[in-house]
DNA sequence: GAGTGGTCTAGACCACCTT
DNA sequence: AGGTGGTCTAGACCACTCC
């Protein structure tokens, strides 16, 4: 069989028009299926939570065996954009009603396990559409002068405000986000962003630096001027490698810290 | 075929003489094979940046098919402790002639590619063979009283000092090292423990915070007395995950971030 | 050309969940 | 009982590296 898709199948061999394959262009049947996973994913074909059409429907589909489709999920499960349940199907994973309540939260309380402290108590601070800055633009992928979500709000622990966050978002797929929808939501920011404007936030990358707290930081966290917080800027991305969301988070660190895994 | 192994495998069914299959105690073919390469490579029998034997003789050794063995080998791929190379062979992950210098390492400068800053400039400040702290003794699995070798070292770039480390190694396992032997050797410390100890650290966990410098490390930084400084403390584990180095090191960040990646 | 890892297939069987 | 994902096999062929 050939190593190429019947319909939508991307060149798998070298162009037979020009001289020069400077790419290779080889990409396995495996990797194909997974694109067109990927697409689905995008298109909201599958919502998150949802399962997916089984292995052997999939293979069907594509007119591939099935443990092609199986390489595919694999993939996609390694990376976490899928969650397989043995017996049960291969579901889209989601921010929502899942066992740890926050993903992409690396901060720990110093004793107990990482739920010990109880949910957090969120607080709203502002909402407001503004002109993105110059370096929020560049990290979105904004033109400048383009507008923007920006929320303001704290995280405490048992009483303890905790984390201060300053998020930013592009107006234009998150139009229509209230200060009322913030407010209201329980439950996980990302859970809310896949059920009011199908964006799911699927990868992250953060830079971690430690800073002192400026005036207005240090009330709002309830400590000295000056004191040391992480600062944490968290770049979020959705299925299609965009960059949707930019965090500056400050974090206090007198009983909480940040847990990384290194391999 | 039975889905156990002839010679060493491991209960596959539920125990006949008992009546309670509490734990299932199902394990698959190739979790056994990844158990067995595992032995060899903390045994030494695979010495870190060489091959070990290809598939198909891993297939014949074990009695497995090829498919079985490539699985174990997946897996451990994916944790970094073995590394394919198509057409050439799979090679045990080294600390050593590693592309990128430092695998543990996650702060970056600010500006430019992780290697901008180019070659670490690293001082030995001591070495000393000590009785462990309590809480150095708890980490590392000792008994309170054990002795410990002490290491404490500054790693500056571009002349400008920038991370502060004490390190503390069980004394049993590393008899020999000395101040000469680090103080000599260039290359990645974990290379060194690979050479002269046989002792590859495989994973790591680092606990993140942010404090003010104390007299002492501001000194030793170049910074002012409380300047905010990343505070992290790497526990680093080998083959048979057995807590080998407790690594608490302080950064400064005016130009440098902790990258971390999210998903 | 020979050896290595990488892909793809087809079929059998197993473990887990639901009905 | 029937569906799902999970394991294991055997064989064919491909891509990459080295001689």
């Amino acid at each position: 069989m050939s190593t190429s898709l019947p319909a939508p199948a991307p060149a798998n061999s070298p162009e037979p028009g020009t001289g020069l394959p400077l790419a290779p262009a080889f990409s396995p049947l495996y990797q194909q299926i997974k694109a067109l996973l990927l697409h689905s994913l995008q298109n909201g074909e599958w919502k998150p939570g949802e399962p997916i059409p089984s292995e052997v429907e999939l293979a069907a589909r594509f007119r591939v065996s099935q443990g092609t489709v199986r390489k595919a999920i694999d993939e996609l499960a390694a990376d976490n954009l899928l969650l397989r349940r043995q017996g049960k199907g291969t579901f889209v994973a989601t921010h929502a009603e899942q066992h740890v309540s926050y993903r992409f939260l690396r901060l720990h309380p110093d004793h107990g396990n990482p739920d010990a402290d109880g949910p957090a108590e969120r607080q709203i601070l502002s909402c407001q559409r503004l002109r993105a800055p110059a370096d929020v633009a560049t990290a979105l992928g904004l033109r400048s002068g383009d507008t923007a979500v920006q929320v303001l709000r704290v995280l405490a622990f048992q009483g303890r405000p905790t984390i201060l966050e300053q998020i930013w978002l592009p107006g234009t797929p998150f139009k229509g986000l209230t200060l009322e929808l913030l407010t209201q939501d329980q439950g996980p920011m990302y859970a809310l962003f896949e059920r009011q404007f199908g964006l799911s936030m699927v990868r992250a990358e953060e830079k971690i630096k430690a800073v002192a707290a400026d005036p207005d930081a240090a009330e709002r966290l309830a400590v000295a001027t000056g004191t040391p917080l992480l600062s944490v800027e968290r770049l979020a991305y959705t299925y299609q490698d965009t960059p949707m969301e930019l965090r500056r988070g400050l974090y206090r660190t007198e009983h909480h810290h940040y847990r990384n895994q290194l391999s």
